[in-house]
DNA sequence: TAAACCTGTAACTATAATTGTTACAGGAGG
DNA sequence: CCTCCTGTAACAATTATAGTTACAGGTTTA
């Protein structure tokens, strides 16, 4: 693993949600289930007829992490009123519709609330040396555009087009 | 620290090239010392009138780092052509023009060989989940074109860049 | 209201990536 | 030939991230 999984992750959540919302009551595991013949290990496939209630255990096993992770990740979204869940209350669903959630919404919903830069700075540069007392405050702007054009790309795509996406190649 | 401080230590590297290269043998150090009227405690600063040799271990003072890790960066940077360096003797230097050398160019040198994204993706997804399955095959484009939004906007910034807005900040 | 199940969160552990360090072979130059 | 430097391998330390355990409290159902 690398930098931050939790996007990735955070996406994932939000495209079962999603899924969930435009399939009813199944998340879209049954259809696969049953098309393939055969019950799937993920966990995030329902015993019976009654769907998907995208409890955070399912999530993680579709994940394929821990329901505490999953949890943690949703607190996040919630804060961001990108989802909405009660406590005691199995399951989360969508806090607005899916195309208007962009992934620069999730990005920012997740990533470490400091900085949260892609591009970071070094910190012990010599204080007392015109490069090294310089250098960040140099670097800040060509960071913060970079940062910014990345995010404006992001915000570009939207939780249905990832949804789209996915029921494309689900098809192939 | 974060991720990938190396871009940064790798800029700061150049810059200290490219501001020796204008000043003659001389880094700019000395200007420095000369100007606080005490000797500078990061060791870039040569003893003589010599000036700045830009030896690893001086760099590494100015970093704030081991020589190794300079000497790492270097290697990464001749091999991409940035910087001209021979074993044994004693400094680098820029391998070409620093308005020829753009931000993107150091970046590119310095990453790991591999993928290199600054968005990851998670890789344990469930592979019998029709969410599971074509995530990751869902977020390809998307995080590659904001990895793509990124690299363009570095590469708008040149060394040149970097190092006048070093001297602007330094004669504040 | 008791039982079962879920969320929310804190605290801790494990893991993996990055950075730092030691060591040493070999080139360059006085 | 002595000193200093680069280049690199191998290893250790550090840090960030993810995973886990544990538990308090909400909700629903019977």
């Amino acid at each position: 693993m690398k930098i931050n999984t939790k996007f990735p992750m955070a996406v994932h959540i939000l495209a079962l949600l999603a899924m969930k919302d435009e399939m009813g009551e199944d998340c879209g595991c049954m259809q696969e289930e049953e098309r393939e013949g055969g019950r799937g290990d993920c966990g995030c496939h329902s015993s019976g007829n009654e769907g998907c209630s995208c409890t955070s255990e399912m999530l993680a096993k579709s994940i394929g992490t821990n329901p505490v992770v999953v949890r943690r990740l949703i607190s996040s979204l919630k804060e961001a009123g990108l989802v909405n869940c009660r406590p005691g209350v199995a399951g989360a669903s969508l806090g607005r519709d899916a195309s208007q959630i962009t992934l620069l919404d999730v990005y920012r919903a997740v990533r470490g609330q400091e900085d949260g830069m892609v591009l970071d700075v070094h910190t012990k540069a010599c204080p007392r040396c015109p490069v090294g007392k310089n250098i960040t405050a140099a670097l800040e702007e060509p960071f913060a555009r970079a940062q910014e054009a990345m995010e404006e790309k992001l915000r570009e795509y939207t939780l249905s087009d990832i949804a789209f996406s996915i029921e494309e190649k689900r098809k192939k």
